[in-house]
DNA sequence: TGAATTTCTTGAAGCAGTTCAAGTTTTTTA
DNA sequence: TAAAAAACTTGAACTGCTTCAAGAAATTCA
């Protein structure tokens, strides 16, 4: 039932039998609709989520009424707002899933109450969290030095079958571009 | 002599005086003359840098040749590759002092060797990689909703000391805008 | 201190990408 | 399966910021 993340865990860390037990007696799985909200702005955001199916996103709303991607999340990704969920601070972002998704919610108080029973679980929370840092570092040198044509030729290498999977406008404002510019780039119009 | 590292970690966990000997054996601090490199692109990063005093950039040399600062350290940050510390690839990064430094600068084999004595120390390193994380997420807003001029007054009223320790041009290109313009900015003239 | 280097400033020309508006296509839902 | 909603396309007008070039000011260092 929890194997992707049990699976996600085990590339990072061992665990044993009894464990996983613990583990597994303290997540629970849940089946979230599509476009249904994980969180919104100003919520405080008390909860990571690993998404085992589907994809979600964190969003915000501009200036101009347009919503801007900031970040995607598909199967075994954690997703969360980790400065309101460590600050206790009302959240800028908006997360939603993007498909039907499975998705592990975890609450702050019942991860605090896992991790004092596994501890080693913090090791693989601390990789997981700085290889995303690593990845974000990337994610902006990319913006910084690409034009919008070649982060989406980039991106689409990169993630191939991704680029299916998500409405262009949302792919777009991901890359930092207009939806009608994403347009003109596949059209061969630029 | 590492009352700043040891400061730091205990906002976040609890050391007792055996975990704080065995750290101090393990680390050294190390001055740093300005403008020396830490890390160089095509070099794999296996090192953490905390900075006790002074401040540091991770910087690329984008294909105009003109070099762009993705982000500052200062007292009491961490700075490094990720990703290259963790996949042990060759670094995308330029990591720089920009002033004269006191870092402690801790080598995978040494923090792993630590973190097999204090385990707790896991912690430490996963809160602040995920408020990291949390901050770039917020920068990545800011990057995507402001003008360069907002950019550059939001980080004024943020870190006001800090926009006199850095040359203008490295403050721009971490904006993202270029040093002219940000000498239109200051000067008002748009 | 004086020379060398680094950093900052200014204006002019240009362009990568936005905004707007309207229409078309695709997908979802009742 | 028809109607509604969501997503995509297109062109025209515009603009925020870049690039270039050259000089001025500030800082560093021998």
């Amino acid at each position: 039932m929890f194997t992707s993340l049990l699976d996600h865990i085990q590339k990072f860390i061992t665990l044993d039998f009894e464990e996983i037990d613990i583990l597994e007696s303290k997540l629970s799985l849940s089946k979230i609709k599509k476009k249904e909200h994980l969180l919104k702005e100003g919520q405080v955001c008390n909860t990571m989520y690993f998404i085992t199916n589907g994809c979600a996103r964190q969003y915000i709303i501009n200036p101009r009424g347009t919503e801007q991607t900031l970040q995607f999340a598909i199967e075994n990704w954690w997703i969360t707002d980790y400065l309101s969920y460590h600050n206790n601070t009302p959240s800028h972002f908006y997360i939603q899933t993007v498909e039907n998704c499975e998705i592990i919610a975890l609450e702050k108080n019942t991860l605090e109450s896992i991790l004092i029973q596994i501890p080693k679980l913090e090791r693989y929370f601390r990789i997981v969290s700085q290889k995303s840092f690593g990845a974000t570092q990337m994610r902006i040198k990319f913006l910084f030095t690409m034009s919008a044509e070649e982060r989406y030729n980039h991106f689409k290498n990169q993630q191939p079958d991704f680029v299916q999977r998500v409405p262009q406008y949302m792919l777009a404002s991901y890359l930092d571009f207009s939806a009608e510019f994403m347009s003109k780039i596949r059209a061969g119009k630029v």
